[in-house]
DNA sequence: AAGTGTAATTAGAATAATTCTAAATTAATT
DNA sequence: AATTAATTTAGAATTATTCTAATTACACTT
């Protein structure tokens, strides 16, 4: 039984691949699904766990091999920490990462456009961008509640 | 015939390594010296290939050693980029990097305080980053000159 | 100078995430 | 239905890094 997509990401997701000449599989919907419906940042191992409890029959490599076809779809982001598993993000908005080296929390930070046109300034002309990536590592305290 | 440090990073090396009550052995000083006297962005297997030639007994599992303490202890960053080879980098001033995914090239990109800081302001109360990894991904263009 | 204790180095084995390979399956097209 | 190309699959291969256990180096006592 595989996940659905609703109609509304259903079009995203056919039209993202297609415009690169790749098919709306059955595995790549499932695994697009289960990335969207809990937003989180998991890793392509766990994301094989969560894929066989309700497709049984898929393989790491096709859960690899769909990863990569999502992100270069632009449908999803990979997010890595040094050299930790590559995880990965549904929220395709601005946004930059923290990663809490003690709990290994991983959490989005939303950020202003503004942030990342500004960043883009400090590049010598001929330094064509295309992708930013922002990572914060600390820790995150626990706040009062009394 | 072992890499010298010039006195200034002697001392530096000395007492960074003295805080966290780390030895200044032989091999450390050596790793260090090579990465500051090529300020490029080594890998630790390409560090190890460099060592061999002035320091022939030098293990890569030493290597390793060294560069984790050399981390530790301030002295150098790492950086990585997706899943390649972490690499290493001596320049200590607030920048960030830019990875030419044609060309492979790493190139430094000097910031202002300011963007760290504003970054930060970004991140909920309870948020403490220690450290900021900025990257860009994309291409350099060559420059026209006529 | 010899002995003691701790830290660092070493070689090689082990690990783990990812990629590769080649065969089987699926989907789209004639 | 036949053809073609893309995708999936299982398992092997790869590769950067870490681990292990033995050796060596060094600082500090006797």
């Amino acid at each position: 039984m595989c996940m659905q997509l609703n109609p509304k990401y259903k079009t995203i997701f056919k039209e993202a691949l297609e415009i690169s000449s790749l098919k709306p599989t059955k595995q790549r919907e499932h695994i697009f699904s289960l990335i969207l419906n809990k937003k989180d940042h998991p890793t392509a191992d766990e994301i094989f766990t969560r894929s066989r409890e309700t497709m049984p029959s898929i393989s790491l490599a096709t859960v690899y091999n769909c990863l990569e076809t999502l992100v270069e779809s632009g449908l999803i982001r990979q997010v890595n920490f040094e050299r930790e598993s590559t995880r990965y993000c549904p929220n395709l908005k601005p946004h930059a990462h923290f990663h809490c080296k003690k709990t290994g929390a991983i959490c989005d930070v939303d950020l202003p456009v503004s942030i990342f046109n500004s960043l883009k300034k400090h590049l010598p002309k001929n330094f064509q961008p295309e992708q930013i990536d922002i990572n914060f590592n600390g820790s995150i305290h626990k706040t009062k509640n009394h």
